[in-house]
DNA sequence: GGGCTTGCTGACCGGACAGTCATCAATTAT
DNA sequence: ATAATTGATGACTGTCCGGTCAGCAAGCCC
């Protein structure tokens, strides 16, 4: 008997396609990707996506959420486990993400993010509630936290915990339009930033 | 007799046409934006485009070329001329335009240059070579004059320049991304960093 | 006003692609 | 074994769009 001409497998058929999608999404952005290449990528035909997602949006919106739920989760988590402070959080946890994410494939999905995500309200709701104003409040805790114990002087960083996380921004979207790491060691930047930073507002010894 | 039929005006064309384009890239991405509702943007037949750019992606070229290049020889030329120093041009021309960016139009740039960018490589490499590097290298002389002169300690922010303006991307991007300008008052999140950036890289009085 | 140049038009072509559906085949129930 | 169920296929449709080009008309010269 030749190849099996396909297999049947409800349960991880979602699953196979947001992560095919994903990949081809990450290559060739919203428009460029078709269906038919997502499907090819996932081994499965065309008319299967339609069995699973009613259309093609649905299976962009399904690919964020999937993606990037559960890496969220782990940082909101790391964020309230971080009883060691700021200075702590900062170089430790918060360094190690921060310096991945500008070469992780994750990147890609930032850049669908700010390229699409005006045309998918109901997604950038979703986002907004799930992950920036859940990260968010996560750090205005730490910081406040910080500043109660004595670690931190008072400072504009509790009303803008973005203060925080604008260089890893910038650190993304340099790479994903100049595609190299040379001429910006995102790293190092990254770091700068922080020295920075936590001198800035770092309560002095009295 | 009706309304003309057409107009004959050679010289307009072209920038009539990368204005026309502009908007409609700026409102829809360049893949869902077509050649035919840009030309009925710009008054004229889709054919008329194809007579001054050899095709879509040259008009887009010319689109970002065309509404780049003049603002980044103005601010380049406001570096240079400040030689009030590095907070005085800070707190003066950089938080001037620093503050509009996210709420201008040109934002949409952002987004088409971070969405599209990476399809053309050439484009890349004109931006970096005119807009980026050029801007950096002019940042990095001033704050260079400003530590010889005393102003500033010596720090990370000489080789990354970068320090300065990622609070803009942050707020570009947010723009971008949610759309309103509740939720981040990004005029004050600018100045907030540029406060906390001068707290950290000013000389103490001795 | 007659002919010449050329800016401009819009119908047309070829290809791509989102979404549909009649049909098939793997599995399950009887 | 046979029938019923349902996961999966891929040909097909309607639409849209980038790019072409034959021809039209506005300006120009005589």
């Amino acid at each position: 008997m030749a190849q099996r001409r396909f297999r049947r497998r409800k349960e991880d058929r979602p699953a196979e396609l947001t992560a095919a999608a994903m990949n081809e999404f990450a290559e060739h952005g919203y428009d460029a990707t078709s269906v038919e290449a997502v499907a090819r990528r996932a081994g499965v035909s065309k008319g299967l996506m339609y069995l699973y997602f009613r259309t093609k949006e649905e299976l962009f919106k399904a690919v964020v959420r999937s993606f990037v739920a559960p890496r969220v989760d782990r940082l909101t988590r790391a964020i309230d486990d971080a009883d060691a402070g700021f200075e702590a959080f900062l170089r430790g946890p918060f360094l190690d993400t921060a310096r991945e994410l500008p070469r992780s494939k994750a990147r890609h999905l930032v850049r669908l993010m700010i390229a699409e995500g005006h045309k998918h309200p109901d997604l950038t709701r979703w986002y907004w509630e799930n992950v920036v104003s859940k990260a968010l409040a996560a750090m205005r805790r730490l910081i406040r936290r910080s500043v109660d114990s004595g670690e931190l002087a008072p400072s504009a960083l509790e009303r803008f915990p973005q203060l925080v996380i604008s260089p890893v921004m910038l650190s993304v979207v340099w790479m994903l339009v100049m595609q190299r790491h040379e001429e910006l060691d995102t790293d190092a930047f990254i770091e700068a930033h922080v020295d920075l930073l936590l001198a800035a507002v770092k309560k002095e010894a009295p």
